[in-house]
DNA sequence: CTGAAAGCGCTAACAA
DNA sequence: TTGTTAGCGCTTTCAG
């Protein structure tokens, strides 16, 4: 009964126009419910199209109607629960829309991620929503895909290329962690350390740069948006005999690492060392403590994305270049609780 | 310079062949390169869609050739490492073969799992690959699937759908699981709680059974495959007074969880409780201390998953229902460790 | 070696 | 209200 036979080359409107004793075109009609026709038609249409098992080829309505009902989201790698969280949230918002999210990793790699924008390009997405791994690298992508579709960076962004940009307001974020500081810590005596990404993307870049210019005399250590360099960081600190202070991890993936280098050293967090990181998204939930942290307005930001998308079926003159930045919040939990260490 | 015109009407293989002075045959041939052609006439044909910035339309080749060198794949959710991980080590196996792996979360949500395979039968995928949400509500989307394209179910198997299979041998993992304990505890005084996923999941299922049955005695706490209800059954152990044992857990991101909540009341591991885990992949590596678990062998299973798409392209006759089953292995580490705790 | 033409499955003018 | 037909962009027979 359920034996399928390869190449069953699936039914088609043909199929169904002849089963039925109409013609394609009220097939189509009938299926697409948008133009009038005798409902009692309609219903038999439908029921021999269901009885064959008639599904639409979204080929041939994409190939006429110019339009495919789908968007492309590149991610520069699912590993990172950050993007794999960025990625659900926004198929949450397209859910409703009849819109699909279609997701393409990069894998970190600046080549599979160039792959990934052609392959959406040809199949003619109705847009392309680009984390790009690189502030440099992806320029080409971004661009070559900005040519021919509409293009949303998302979370960070490529210089040089007016797109539109969806994300987070990383400097007012990063603000926020250095007056919550600010109140709590006495940071002359105890400059924090900020442990964040190489700055290749504009996230790293811009929290990094907020933190350096309100609090010159901190420790900057860099590496990369991972658990094992907050780790690996965390021992570098400890092992220079500093055995208590403020840490400003640039992410809480990074944050986790940090608190898990800080236990192994025998430490704790965070009467030994009070920590701070950001996002709030993701892995942010595994961390032990609590940890205090920016949240980031995912929810605002991918239906901001959504309205993006929708709006540019009625808006025909060209894409607009507006970057929006949504503010985020900074929590403050265990990891960096609210009673001043500092004395004075 | 680049300011893109919505309705760009994209360059299609008529204008190259008009740019070129010849017939869109000839471009077609030059393109996709299999076909005797002049190979001075070839580059020149290149050379003008390289400047017209030509990029082929997948959804006009994919109508004609019946074909579109694409793959779907559902996860429930890849808001969950464990998941997330498959998803991209699946694009990394199928990175260098030509085929796009296309992704869609269902977000848990057995009616957007549906809807996301109509999408990709709709969009003729070449074949799809399904982490089905549910034991038994799967059932109809993977039938569904199974009649029309190549479907190969991964990780997790609906019952009662002959379709190809890819996962883990889990109830060999839980065996070995079981046989390390036997080495290390005194199963009788001592016996181990299993801390598992409500079985509406073949995963879930095999591994609670195979606990179930080589240790009747042991107690059984079952709920979501989720570090809040990791979290939740160590605290309902722990209050019962009972203040050290042995705890299995069936899937890492629950060892997190009992991980955090053995730690919240005070406790530690392994001295107090020695805990293991299962899959050792996706966040296992942020556990703390070093998590003992099961290691799936995903990349043989994702390349078993390419191997199984490209044959299909040779084998006409119908699908094969074979199901791959692959050993994992037991890594033992920190979080329950090779000395001893029990005494004669 | 190259071109003309058919047709993949669909929708929307245009006719009836 | 329904049918006929063109054509979206592509590949591939079949002629030349």
């Amino acid at each position: 009964m359920e034996r399928p036979r390869k190449h069953s080359s699936a039914v088609t409107i043909h199929d169904v126009a002849a089963a039925a004793g109409v013609s394609i075109a009220t097939v189509s009609r009938a299926i697409n419910g948008n133009r009038p026709m005798s409902e009692s038609l309609r219903r038999t249409v439908l029921e021999v199209a269901e009885s064959l098992g008639y599904e639409v080829n979204l080929l041939g309505r994409g190939l006429r109607l110019q339009r495919t009902f789908s968007v492309g989201l590149v991610v520069p790698d699912l590993e990172n629960p950050f993007f794999s969280a960025l990625a659900q949230q926004l198929s949450r918002s397209f859910a409703e829309s009849g819109i699909d999210v279609l997701i393409h990793s990069a894998d970190n790699n600046i080549e599979f991620e160039h792959r990934a924008v052609i392959s959406f390009l040809g199949r003619r997405v109705d847009a392309l929503i680009l984390i790009p791994c690189h502030e440099l690298d992806s320029r080409v992508s971004v661009s070559l895909a900005h040519k021919s579709v509409l293009t949303i960076q998302f979370d960070r962004y490529v210089r040089g290329v007016k797109t539109l940009f969806v994300g987070c307001d990383n400097r007012n974020g990063m603000r926020q962690v250095m007056d919550h500081l600010q109140n709590e810590v006495d940071l002359v005596r105890q400059p924090p350390f900020f442990i964040g990404a190489r700055a290749d993307s504009s996230t790293a870049r811009d929290r990094l740069q907020v933190f350096k210019k309100s609090l010159p005399e901190g420790q900057l250590l860099l590496g990369s948006f991972s658990f094992e360099w907050g780790r690996k960081a965390a021992y570098q600190i400890i092992d220079r005999n500093i055995l208590s202070g403020t840490i400003v991890a640039a992410a809480d993936i990074i944050a986790l690492g940090v608190i898990a280098g800080v236990i192994d050293r025998g430490l704790r967090v965070p009467d030994d060392f009070r920590i701070i990181g950001f996002d709030d998204l993701g892995v942010s939930f595994l961390a032990h403590p609590a940890l205090t942290s920016v949240k980031q307005p995912v929810e605002e930001m991918t239906r901001a994305i959504l309205d993006l998308v929708q709006q540019s079926d009625w808006v025909n003159d060209g894409f607009s270049y507006s970057r929006k930045y949504f503010k985020p919040e900074l929590i403050v939990r265990e990891s960096s609780p609210l009673r001043s260490l500092s004395s004075p």
